[in-house]
DNA sequence: CCGAAAATCAATCGAACGGTTGAGGGCGGC
DNA sequence: GCCGCCCTCAACCGTTCGATTGATTTTCGG
C-alpha cells in the first residue's frame, strides 16, 4: 500500500505510465494530449470501457495511474471497473475522472478502491499534479469534492443514506411501486415501507416523489 | 445562407476555421487535437463558455464552424450562446457536442438554429465528416440523434405532452403532492388528476413515480 | 460484552393517489 | 358550422402510500 510496483526496479526515474479509460473518443483524445505534454509521464493506452481496460491490464500493460471516467455509457461502470482493478494483484492507482461529482459516486468510487477523485473541468495543471501525486501512492481530490466530502463528515454526513435505503430510494426513482420493490429485492413490502420511512427522515421529505427530487438534487441518486 | 463567408475571398481551398467552446479543459484539448489532426482544418480559438465564444466573435474571430457543447455548469448555456451566434451577421455554423441528447435539448438546439448536433461519443470521424458538412451549410445529426427525431416525427410526435401537461409533469417531479399543483397553478385538484391521467396514457406508465422515470427517459422534463 | 445501528417483518389506520365516467367551454382546422 | 383537441371540474371507489408501534437478528465498535 506504499504506491504502485516498479518491477524494472529504480535504476533511474521512468516516466509515470498511464492508463486512459473513458468512453468519449473525443475525452481519451484530450487527455492522451495532456499526459504526452507532461514530462516525465507517458500514455501506455487507451480502453473505452471497463472490460477493455481490465483485458489490457491481463495482456500485459502494467500502468502506474488509470485515469478512470465514471459514467461510461454502456459496458461496466466506473466504480464497478475500480474495485476490480484495485483487487488485482500490485494494482495501480485509479484516478477517477468525472464530469459531475454527486455524493453517492464519490464516495462509491473512494469505497472502491480509487486513490484520488478528479473532475473534468480541472485545469490542465490539476490533473498533472493529481498524476504524479497518485503514481507516489498519494490520495488527491478536486477542491470541490474534497469540500464536498469535508462539508459532508462535519455535517455529521446526516444525510448520508444506508447502502440498502440508497437501493430503495433508486428504484422509486425508476418508478416501482412498494411491492415491486419487494419483490425486486427479496423482501416483505413492510420492509419497503419502513425503509422509506426512514429516507423520508433523513431527506426531510415526506413523499416518494419529494425523497426523488431531493435524492437527486442530493446527488444520492442519478437520473438515468 | 449558403454556407459561411469567406472573407479574404476563395483564391485557393482555405482550411475550415473551427471555434471551440467547452468548459472542460480535456474536452477542449481533445476537440483541439482532433481538428488539427485534419487537413484542411484548423482551430482558430476556445472558449469555456458562450459568454467567452461571443466576446471572441466581437473581437474578430471568424469561424466558420462553432463546436459547442451544451451543458456547461456556469455560465451561458450552450443552447442560449447558440441563438445569440446564430442571430448575429452572417453567422458560423453551429454544430452542437453533447453528452447525452434528450429530446428536449435537441428540439431546444434546433430551433436555437444549430446546423447540426453529435455525441461526444462519436468517433474521430464522425466529428471530421461533420465539421465539414456544416461548412458547407449541411446539416448533420449523429445516427442516434437522427433516429430518435425521426421515431418522434413518424411516431405522429405522440408522446408529446402538452404545454399544460409538461408543467404539471415537472411539479410532479419537485415533489409535489396533487393538491400542492392545484395550488400553484390555480387550478382545481380533479384537473390536476385528469391531466396525470392523460400524461400516464402517453407514456404507458400507471403511477407519478413511474412517470417522472419515463419523463426524465424521455427528455420531457431535466433533473435539475 | 453490551449498546447502537442496520435490516428484517407485522399490523393498523387515515390520507393520498389512481382509474373511471361524465360534462362544459374555448379554439383551430376542414 | 362541426369535429377534435385542450383545459377545466366533479363524484365515486378501490388501492397504494405514509405514519406509528413494536419486535427480531446481525453486525460493528467501544
Amino acid at each position: 500500500m506504499s504506491g504502485p510496483a516498479h518491477p524494472e526496479g529504480a535504476g533511474r526515474r521512468e516516466a509515470v505510465r498511464v492508463l486512459i479509460v473513458d468512453d468519449h473518443p473525443v475525452v481519451r483524445r484530450g487527455l492522451r494530449a495532456m499526459v504526452d505534454d507532461l514530462p516525465d509521464v507517458e500514455a501506455v493506452g487507451e480502453a473505452a470501457d471497463g472490460a477493455a481496460a481490465l483485458r489490457l491490464l491481463d495482456d500485459g500493460t502494467r500502468p502506474d495511474v488509470v485515469l478512470m471516467d465514471l459514467q461510461m455509457g454502456d459496458g461496466m461502470h466506473g466504480v464497478e471497473a475500480t474495485r476490480r482493478i484495485t483487487a488485482r494483484p500490485s494494482p495501480p492507482a485509479v484516478l477517477i475522472l468525472t464530469t459531475y461529482s454527486t455524493d453517492a459516486d464519490i464516495l462509491a468510487a473512494v469505497e472502491a478502491g480509487a486513490t484520488g477523485y478528479l473532475l473534468k473541468d480541472a485545469p490542465p495543471e490539476e490533473v498533472a499534479a493529481a498524476v504524479h501525486a497518485a503514481s507516489r501512492g498519494e490520495t488527491v481530490l478536486a477542491p470541490p469534492v474534497a469540500a464536498r466530502l469535508l462539508g459532508r463528515v462535519r455535517a455529521g454526513g446526516r444525510p448520508a443514506l444506508t447502502q440498502r435505503e440508497t437501493e430503495i430510494l433508486g428504484l422509486v426513482a425508476e418508478g416501482l411501486a412498494n411491492k415491486q420493490i419487494s419483490r425486486r429485492l427479496f423482501i416483505s413490502e413492510a420492509t419497503v415501507k419502513t425503509h422509506l420511512v426512514h429516507i423520508y427522515g433523513k431527506l426531510g421529505v415526506d413523499s416518494r416523489t419529494a425523497a426523488i427530487a431531493a435524492g437527486l438534487a442530493a446527488g444520492l441518486i442519478r437520473a438515468v
